[in-house]
DNA sequence: TTGCTTTTCAAACATTTGTATGAAACTATC
DNA sequence: GATAGTTTCATACAAATGTTTGAAAAGCAA
């Protein structure tokens, strides 16, 4: 077999161009010439294009739910069996915000790859991504769990606002950022979570205590804090 | 002056064909097809592919902004110049989940075009939403006014986790949907806009108690309420 | 009608695009 | 080192697409 460095440097070269300039933009030809092969190398070792995106996608999507679920399986284990309904949240909106947000994810392409995967929405992307909610049931499955007898439908909307106030922060990062004039500190990852997993926690508990304190216990500037009850 | 039935017939045959199959589908030839047209009246009517897209995308948004305007400046009237943060969150996103979601606007090419506008994200109309700050510092003056006092990022990050939930209800509504086996009612627009007020407001208030009780009186499911304190 | 502007039309343009081909180069096994 | 399998390469293909063109048609004012 073969130095698949052909492959290897086509995926380099695709990641980083879509990455910076869009799936819109980039062409075929451009990859190829930012890898030094020759055009068909493309569909000799991934068939299209589209499966060559579809192969970037899960690459970095796999990534990111193996994280979720370790959080996850590390959360239920502290809490024997049971996770906590912070923890549960903070498995799913922690790995994709850290993936992408941060100063020093700053060069990091797969980390602006997936925020572009989150902007532009091509075809082959969106089949994978419907392919999620699978993944997503195991949460949902974890949610009912720590909040037993809570109605179903309350446990898919907490659910799903998590989810809406994660991507919606990396995809729209730089608008917050412009309409913030720079108040809101995109580069403090764990203080976004923090922020997302405390308002997520709040729609779910709609104001009643959570079953113990956010765990992280201080950042810099001021963020949420419950002081309710 | 000619009556402009071709540039009426083009906007028509063209949003909804963009509703429909996507704007990565959809051709000028699709279009004039279906508007019963010459080819070239797109180019002479509108300059360009983009530009059509664009005067689709801007009619609709002005639409929705003049709406929230509207409510904002109610609210204002309403409290002697000083808009409760309730109606202030419920302005901003009431109008794009009430333009969108609900059964009464299933077939609404206006709705199903905005839908797909918020799914998929084309050049020209990426350009026109990066004009939206401008719209969006208005209401950030209003929760100023609202909240007196409250740390100034506080405020952006509420009204950035607002925009999240609505944004994100009305692009993913399928797949919530789908992962809630239809418990979450997408039909109930009233409902969905109580929730993301609510949830909104808890955010911004973190768990205090808002200046008065969330307007709307009742939903038949059981939706967010505020109980604490 | 005459003359001028606006609009429509068929056709062609000029690229750009992903993909396919068939030969050449390379690699590894016997 | 011959052979079979794999990979690379230059090139061609074929189709799609937004845009342009120049003439014909339609509107309209005098």
């Amino acid at each position: 077999m073969a130095s698949d460095q052909t492959r290897t440097a086509i995926l380099a070269a695709a990641e980083r161009l879509y990455a910076d300039r869009g799936f819109g933009d980039v062409t075929l030809r451009d990859i190829v010439a930012e890898a030094n092969v020759n055009l068909a190398a493309v569909n000799y070792h991934f068939g299209s294009k589209d499966e060559l995106i579809a192969e970037l996608f899960v690459t970095r999507s796999i990534q990111t739910n193996r994280e979720r679920l370790n959080e996850l399986k590390a959360a239920e284990e502290r809490g024997g069996g049971r996770a906590a309904i912070d923890d549960i949240m903070r498995a799913l909106v922690g790995p994709p915000l850290r993936g992408c947000l941060g100063p020093n994810r700053e060069g990091s392409t797969a980390a602006r790859f997936m925020i572009r995967a989150s902007i532009e929405s091509v075809p082959p992307i969106r089949r994978i991504k419907n392919r999620e909610v699978d993944h997503l049931r195991k949460f949902a499955a974890a949610m009912r769990r720590a909040l037993p007898g809570r109605d179903e439908a309350e446990l898919y909307w907490g659910l799903h606002f998590a989810l809406a106030m994660a991507h919606h922060t990396i995809r729209e990062k730089e608008r917050l950022l412009r309409l913030s004039e720079g108040k809101c500190d995109l580069d403090d990852v764990a203080g976004i979570i923090d922020r997302v997993v405390t308002v997520s926690v709040m729609a779910l508990t709609h104001g009643e205590a959570p079953s113990k304190p956010v765990v992280r216990p201080m950042v810099a500037h001021g963020r949420l804090t419950r002081q309710d009850l």
